[in-house]
DNA sequence: TCCGTTTATCAACAGCTGTTGACTTTCTAA
DNA sequence: TTAGAAAGTCAACAGCTGTTGATAAACGGA
């Protein structure tokens, strides 16, 4: 098992994919409770005890299965857009942008029961959202006016992916920018620069 | 097992009610598949065949203690406040209001996961938050707003009493409202009232 | 071809789940 | 006091869960 850098794939690093395409997909579809290692096992046609083998638990496949970046970066300081409508489509892009791409879908689906993926959903909160609302307006109530933009994001995420809210699955991504951008805009601004 | 209308509570009343308290209190911590029958039997101090006896299976139980009313009536229209504070106002009153009236938590924690529980989520916003929505602004486009109404409020509620994220939690009923009340208000009236 | 390593299979474990049926206790009305 | 109903207890079922160890097959280099 060795973690065979820059050579070509041998057949476990295969194998390890297919589990961890399985695992991606299946837990995105029902949570981590509702994915068992057998379902995880018969879509990645292989036998279960396959997947403890590779990864050492459940628990240490779901980590990495759910392991994702906002890619939030500082530069989204430099752009001229506002920044409502640019922390909006940056999100877009990164959960719909390419497919398989779905490690907010996954925590986000499991959150709410299970505690690992809460705290990493408040990690992405903390170490994504913040910094960026905390560079405009004043940094004494950043955590407030970041707290109101998760709130909505994740708000937003839970209609169009999780409970598929049809009004919400039919915006275009142009509608959702155009709409959601201007409420994140006073969010992160305050009123007064409204 | 007489219904008894109108009398004194019979002692199955009692423990009926008992288990509805520990289901209501332990799917509202841990969602459906996290609360087992056991865990609700032990809670109410009884035998777990008595759940299954006073409630017909699990899932019967669950939808006993999830139901719940927004209670979002059509006399929200006569008031003279902003309708989108009216409406985030009447929430808050609806999930903090009265101790135990957690159905919105129980059906949100599970929605994620269970599908039942996601379709009374969307049964809500059909049934409750579309009709107000629709009252106000051009009846053409009402879906699209309401969609955008319930993803606030239901990342609000995710943030607040799911994830507890801190600074959602901290946040005073009179911030909430002051703050996501014009967010609602522009979702509701569309930009050109704003 | 042979040998050693890697990869995969299988059966089983202990513990949990919802649910059931037989049984016993407690209460209530005659 | 006694008969009958209501309420509660107990053990067990079948099926699922994550995980493990022994064993077998496939592979790759000498």
């Amino acid at each position: 098992m060795s973690t065979n850098p820059s050579k070509k794939p041998s057949k476990s690093d295969r194998t390890k994919t297919s589990i961890l395409e399985a695992a991606r997909g299946l837990f995105a579809e029902h949570g981590y409770d509702g994915a068992s290692i057998r379902d995880i096992a018969a879509r990645a046609s292989i036998d279960p005890a396959m997947v403890i083998r590779y990864f050492n638990s459940k628990d240490e496949l779901f980590a990495r299965a759910a392991l994702f970046d906002l890619q939030l970066p500082a530069t989204l300081v430099t752009e001229h857009a506002p920044i409502g409508e640019a922390i909006i489509k940056r999100f877009l892009e990164t959960w719909e942008g390419s497919p398989g791409a779905n490690g907010m879908v996954i925590l986000l689906r499991s959150a709410a029961s299970n505690e690992f993926a809460a705290e990493k959903v408040r990690d992405v909160f903390a170490n994504q959202i913040r910094p960026v609302v905390a560079a405009f307006g004043s940094p004494a109530d950043a955590g407030r006016r970041a707290g109101l933009v998760a709130s909505q994001l994740l708000g937003l995420a839970t209609c169009r992916y999780l409970l598929r809210l049809p009004p919400v699955v039919a915006l275009s991504q142009e509608e959702i920018i155009a709409n959601v951008g201007p409420a994140l805009q006073r969010y992160v601004m305050g009123p007064e620069v409204q």
